[in-house]
DNA sequence: CGTAGTAACTGACCGTAAGTCATTTATTGA
DNA sequence: TCAATAAATGACTTACGGTCAGTTACTACG
């Protein structure tokens, strides 16, 4: 019975066709502007058929926003299997989550709506817990990460590791929004580089939460790694 | 001609009924399920009356997060009109943004509107730039206070006041939306208090701000604000 | 083959809501 | 009292999300 087994593989293969000009869509205009009429004549199909795999149009938005959460948890994953000290790892994790905004700010602008619990309720449970489990995969990279950190006496002790990443998270993510809505106007308001408080900032907040011997160990991390460069 | 005058009055107060009636409605539904037609009814007014006193419905949804933004400059103004060391004024300052989020939330919810792109170009330039300036208005507050602080030594002078401030306001910000949109999920999850995050994080950001001088400033302060109470 | 049965697809249609505008109503000043 | 102006109205247009009866394409079986 290869017959079913094709199917399923079409039917996957055109749910991928449908993100993908959705993709394009929304990239361009964004949830409230672009149309459904508009995905579905980029995917060469009827509204309908677009109706028949995906539930609603923030649904298909979603969809779309999970490509991104995969690529940043890939990203993730790779730096958290590498073999470097952990303190190393977690400065890798600050500049890829940093690189992820700026080579995928589409896909980053997207994140924010997940984040808005007003939307929550547009969605599909089912596509909700797909968003759910995307998350809770990128956020399981970092914990385990700073998990090791506070084991290793690395960094405090009073803070547990999901607090110590919901700290580092959030303090990188406002600005990177601030960076995307209004970059321009700091600079010439107030000749502010956002990007250069930005990395101030990852910088500030990481050593916040080390202990001496964890500043200890970073200043050595950051001569060594000066010295390759 | 008194009568010029009392029309205009009356105009006026024609539109703050408007936005009353529009913010009734917006806190209960947000912007994308509130429809005109119900802020119409809400306000007794027909649809048609609405579009003469304001162009679009975003641009009502922006006159009603000015009045949020109005009640934050005014709590911020007033911290920083009193007569307290720098350091303490700079705390209350993070305290009274708390608050304004736990006891203005549905304002709160609204600022993000004006921070996502999209949303700009939906919006009349008149309004924009009433945004802008009320923007500029609470920002204000922030950095002349920061600006006295590194004047005076206390907050490290390698960072210009908007600087601090923006990375200051960045961290707190991201975590209230957090805590508005998921705080439930990450107590039953992670068994974390996302609030006593954000109380964490303002202080570890604060701390990594100052100079030693402004350190031992802001230790005498702690220990004779511990005393009062 | 032919044909019955099923799965995939279509696009005309529906309901709703933003925004407009010709018309009506109220107010003013002579 | 009445013309002129300002304020308010709500029926109408347009646009878009979502649906569903009908069509097409494919499969399996006689």
């Amino acid at each position: 019975m290869g017959i079913q087994e094709r199917k399923e593989r079409e039917k996957e293969h055109r749910r991928e066709e449908i993100i993908t000009a959705a993709q394009k869509v929304f990239f361009e205009k964004g949830l409230q502007t672009a149309t459904v009429d508009e995905i579905a004549e980029v995917a060469e199909l009827s509204k309908g058929t677009i109706y028949l795999y995906y539930k609603s149009k923030e649904d298909l938005y979603l969809a779309v926003m999970l490509r991104g959460k995969d690529i940043l948890a890939e990203m993730f994953e790779s730096i958290v299997a590498g073999s470097e000290p952990v303190l190393l790892k977690l400065v890798k994790l600050g500049e890829a989550y940093q690189e992820f905004f700026k080579k995928h700010t589409k896909y980053f602008r997207m994140f924010r709506f997940f984040e808005n619990p007003q939307f929550h309720t547009q969605v599909t449970p089912e596509m909700n817990e797909l968003c759910s489990q995307s998350n809770q995969r990128v956020w399981k990279s970092v914990i385990d990460l700073l998990q090791e950190g506070i084991d290793r006496g690395l960094i405090k002790s009073e803070l547990k590791a999901p607090e110590a990443a919901v700290m580092l998270w959030s303090s990188s993510t406002s600005l990177m929004y601030r960076i995307d809505a209004e970059c321009d106007r700091w600079k010439n308001m107030m000749g502010i580089d956002l990007e250069d408080v930005l990395l101030k900032t990852r910088r500030l907040m990481f050593e916040a939460i080390l202990t001496q011997k964890g500043l200890r160990e970073y200043q050595m991390l950051l001569q060594s790694e000066s010295l390759q460069s």
